[in-house]
DNA sequence: GTCTATATCCAGATAGAC
DNA sequence: GTCTATCTGGATATAGAC
């Protein structure tokens, strides 16, 4: 187990250990998320993730600085995924398909994961307060998907949110009510219909 | 203080206290209610409402059997309130005009309370589960709001499922970012329009 | 890098004195 | 009817041994 290697052996050790480090952090995080989806974000113990990785609670601390540093991580990586989507979202001319289709995506995503839907929009776990760099990352995306949602050309601030309410709706009813299911969300495109035939939009 | 009564001098202690007994109830659950406003649902303790209404936590058992006994009562009291508004709601024939004007008032007693609609809409408090007689007042009176909407006269179940989308969606953009506001609300009356245009339903 | 041990704090709930 | 005292159990987090 000796160095053969005279100058950057101790450096590719370092980043061996960096990388290997890299990789515990993600087996935390990933069993996070896991753990959230069985007992609830709130519900996450750090003796409890700990048992999940293998390791005693004390020890996860060699990983994640605290358990709102666990949460900014989860944020961060929530929101990593949903920009992925909103800059998928093709360059205009809008029409009235490619606004079902991407809709129906953004309204997919929220729905496939609800504990991620209650971290990344919705204020319910106690004290946590996403880092300055996260939060200015899910300003950028929303911001995005703001942007994208103006490609419709109507001007009233009223309609769009108003559009924006259908499609927090159709999510929402979705989780609460049919979890797992499509019930709301295979609406999606008849309510675009219905939205953008009230206000002359985007002919067919 | 001595009694000067034979007979229904004890009894009617009896009824003195038991009524005594029963404000002080009151008075608690008013006291959580206003603690679960400042701290959240999920932040009520014990020690901090029996500070509010001047006793240790410990004696607050003496008026609640436990913890989920007082969220428990919190809730048939919302649905006592969201009950008495579903049944203020006149009789048929429906017009659009009536139809605007209940859905707006359901809308805003949704939102008036943010912890309330928590409460009685969402499940986000850890392990609390309503008693079965609360729990059937609660399906009773959601049961009442769909008999109501069905006086639309819409067949189609997707499209009353389309209709509770557009009103949850509403309401909830207002509690998550218009507190307080209107800015969503007041959008009720157009949503009604452009649902009822779509499904040619109640002509104006 | 993970452990044991520990600090600190808070929760809900019960027993029994006054 | 409210108190003191206490039980039980859980949480996050730090210090220091190995």
């Amino acid at each position: 187990m000796s160095g053969n290697q005279t100058i950057d052996e101790p450096t590719a050790a370092a980043g061996r250990r960096e990388r290997r480090r890299a990789e515990t952090r993600a087996e935390i995080i990933d069993a996070a998320w896991q753990l959230a989806r069985e007992e609830g974000l709130a519900g996450i113990s750090m003796r409890e993730l700990g048992a999940r990785v293998g390791m005693r609670a004390q020890s996860l601390y060699g990983y994640v600085a605290s358990k709102n540093d666990l949460y900014d991580a989860m944020f961060r990586q929530g929101y990593e995924v949903a920009g992925a989507l909103v800059a998928s979202w093709p360059a205009p001319p809008l029409t009235r398909a490619v606004l079902k289709d991407r809709l129906g995506a953004w309204i997919a995503f929220c729905v496939e994961d609800p504990v991620r839907y209650q971290l990344l929009f919705q204020r319910t776990i106690p004290d946590f307060e996403p880092s300055p760099a996260s939060y200015a990352l899910a300003v950028d995306v929303l911001a995005g998907l703001g942007e994208v949602l103006g490609a419709i050309g109507i001007d009233d601030p009223a309609a769009m949110d108003l559009l924006t309410a259908i499609v927090t709706g159709l999510t929402s009813q979705q989780l609460a009510n049919d979890p797992g299911g499509d019930r709301w969300v295979r609406l999606a495109g008849e309510a675009v219909d219905m939205f953008l035939d009230h206000y002359g939009a985007l002919p067919t």
